[in-house]
RNA sequence: GGGGACGUAGCUCAAUCGGUUAGAGUACCGGCCUGUCACGCCGGUGGUUGCGGGUUCGAGUCCCGUCGUCCUCGCCA
């Protein structure tokens, strides 16, 4: 920031600044400088006042004598060009807890470049404001230096992405905001085209179809961070519009879109956080994922895996369990919390944080075994006495003085509350933290292609209709394979959570065709909502695969934030609402009829 | 769409069982102070208790509705 070229071109009484108020240090003592930047606090000490200077970089404390100080107006945020010479602190009054506190600027001009009234909160990274004002007042808000800290995090960590995908070969290409709608999927934020009247563009929900294209084109490599918008309720680490690094390339198979991955991240890692992580990373089978963990983005950083107990269960006196056991696709399971951790679980944590948790993910209860030699304790320790309890004891891997854990009922119920348990005893006892595992990379492959839709019976897509399955000559009209049939996606997981998710793409017209049947998209609606796609792939179209990592989140987690919020520049509510700009927001009638719109249902009262 | 928590001064919070004029810290304003860096000391301004209705002699407090924020289940190919 400081160049002799610059100090060179000033003219006497430049206001524009020489240095950062990050920038100074005892090497720069008895130089003249111009600092620019917001007034961050006062101390006026009659006679003396001090005024710490803040911008991007820092804060550097100016010195103002009592005429100076007299003459000239200013407050909290008020944005300030000071002159004046760096001046070495005596040694009592060096501040060691700032980057320039050896030195001070002792101010012999001060120009107010703009003023403010008296902010609705203080700049400051220790304050504890509502996130409802904080977004109201988000310019105010992302002038304390920690938000600054995360945007730049996630500026550097995002070009060194960049980088590393442009050292690979790849090509950064943008694609459309405004496409059409789909039929599937989440649902999608619409746009009425002026001049066609009675018609939408839908904003993208990723850019799938037209990176496939690009591949169709030839384009080989393609990246793009790209924007993609759905309009679903949302989470702590859910936008309605949020940010993918999006990629595809041709003539490859999973393990060559792993690969690249592992190297960018990697280099990623390495550039931005000087750490190495450990490639390739693991993978593990997505049935693999659900019979351990009970989870497809397991956190395999800790134990407390899950354990079948249905040939235990089907000999059992506890009809509970027995008759579950008889039922089609019913599971008993459980997991055995070794004997250190049990010991910290009361019986009130049993019955209610870990009974309501396991509840929630629809659990009807939450049975549970302290194994002991005189049969233990718990619902289950009348039916786990003598050899009973021995054979359980070795099914669940467990000892005298553990806590065990129990869900039955059908498969997906039981992984999921089992799984949930235990990430909630993972988070409880800091498992994973205590495991000194920091950043825990892991493939999950061999997704399902379809999974049936409970509700009305039809097979749904696992991922999207554009993943390949597994064999490409599965026949449709066999629903028991079906059901087993595995597709060519797979997810990224970290530390339990998804990073991201991809897939070997279908690339011939006809296999296309046959999944759009399956999933009901008959040749009618197959030629209107995707003829395009369908005519490319029948033009040459190479098999490719790719990939897309949720940058929000990513970049959230490598900065150790848990709220996406935290690293977004201008985030929205709960509700989809930006707070600062008041969006969503009434039009004029005018407006609306200029795109041939009427207002319907609850939008007549509200939007008029 | 369902469940839970919350909403009091610019900000962060308190206010007993429904009971006097709704308090504190901080910020802000004024005064004092030449070495602070969370400066200190003295004084002061600042309130539609989110909004609407109800119960009551009396409501920040109880009830109903509504708006907003957060978390969460469903949802998010």
């Amino acid at each position: 920031m400081s160049t002799p070229a610059a100090a060179a071109q000033r003219r006497p009484g430049d206001w524009r600044r020489t240095h950062t108020c990050g920038a100074l240090r005892l090497s720069d003592a008895g130089a003249t400088v111009t600092l620019n930047g917001w007034v961050h606090a006062r101390r006026d000490h009659g006679g003396i006042y001090f005024v710490d200077l803040r911008d991007r970089y820092g804060l550097t404390q100016v010195v103002l004598d009592e005429k100076l100080a007299s003459s000239v107006r200013f407050s909290a945020e008020y944005v300030l060009s000071v002159t004046g010479t760096v001046k070495a602190r005596d040694a009592q009054n060096r501040n060691a807890e700032r980057a320039t506190g050896e030195i001070e600027v002792v101010a012999a001009r001060v120009e107010v470049l703009s003023a403010s009234p008296n902010p609705p909160f203080e700049v400051s990274d220790d304050i504890d404001t509502a996130l409802e004002t904080r977004l109201r007042y988000r310019w105010l808000d992302l002038r304390r230096p920690l938000l600054q800290k995360n945007l730049l995090h996630r500026s550097r960590f995002i070009n060194a992405i960049r980088r590393s995908f442009e050292r690979q070969g790849f090509a950064e290409i943008e694609t459309p905001i405004l496409t059409k709608a789909t039929p599937e999927g989440a649902r999608d934020y619409l746009v009425p085209a002026r001049v066609h009247p009675g018609k939408f563009y839908a904003l993208p929900q990723s850019p799938q179809i037209f990176k496939q294209l690009l591949m169709v084109a030839g384009m080989d490599r393609y990246f793009q961070v790209a924007r993609c918008f759905r309009d679903e309720d949302l989470r702590a680490d859910r936008q309605p519009e949020f940010t993918q690094l999006d990629m595809e390339m041709s003539f490859v198979e999973e393990e060559d879109v792993f690969a690249c991955w592992e190297r960018v991240l990697s280099e990623t890692f390495a550039e931005c956080m000087g750490l190495q992580i450990k490639t390739p990373f693991k993978r593990l089978h997505y049935d693999e994922a659900q019979q351990r963990y009970g989870s497809d983005k397991p956190d395999t950083r800790f134990g407390l895996e899950l354990k079948a107990l249905d040939a235990w269960a089907r000999q059992c006196e506890f009809n509970v369990f027995k008759s579950v056991t008889a039922q089609a696709g019913g599971r008993v399971m459980g997991i055995s919390v070794p004997a250190d951790l049990a010991a910290q679980i009361s019986r009130k944590d049993l019955d209610t944080e870990l009974t309501d948790h396991a509840k929630s993910f629809g659990a009807k209860g939450l049975a549970w075994w302290r194994p002991a030699a005189d049969g233990g304790a718990g619902p289950l320790a009348k039916f786990a006495a003598g050899e009973q309890g021995l054979a359980l004891r070795a099914a669940l891997g467990a000892k005298d003085g553990d806590l065990c854990l129990f869900a039955a009922g059908p498969q997906a119920q039981v992984l999921r509350v089992l799984g949930e348990l235990r990430n909630l005893l993972g988070r409880k006892f800091g498992l994973a933290k205590a495991s000194g595992i920091a950043w825990d990379f892991l493939w999950v492959t061999g997704f399902p292609m379809f999974l049936r839709n409970e509700e009305n019976g039809r097979w749904e897509s696992a991922h999207h209709p554009f993943t390949a399955p597994a064999d490409w000559n599965f026949r449709a009209d066999d629903d028991a394979a079906l059901g087993k049939l595995e597709s060519r996606a797979y997810d990224l997981v970290m530390n339990g959570w998804e990073l991201g998710s991809g897939s070997i793409r279908i690339h011939r017209e006809e296999v296309q065709q046959r999944v759009f049947g399956l999933l009901g998209i008959g040749p009618d609606e197959q030629r209107e909502k995707f003829g395009f796609l369908l005519e490319a792939l029948a033009h040459g179209a190479p098999p490719h695969g790719g990939f897309a990592v949720g940058l929000d989140r990513l970049t959230a987690l490598t900065a150790g934030l848990d709220n996406i919020r935290e690293i977004t520049a201008f985030p929205k509510t709960a509700s989809a609402a930006d707070l600062m700009c008041q969006a969503p927001s009434r039009v004029a009638d005018a407006q609306l009829a200029e795109v041939h719109v009427a207002r319907a249902g609850k939008g007549l009262e509200e939007g008029a």
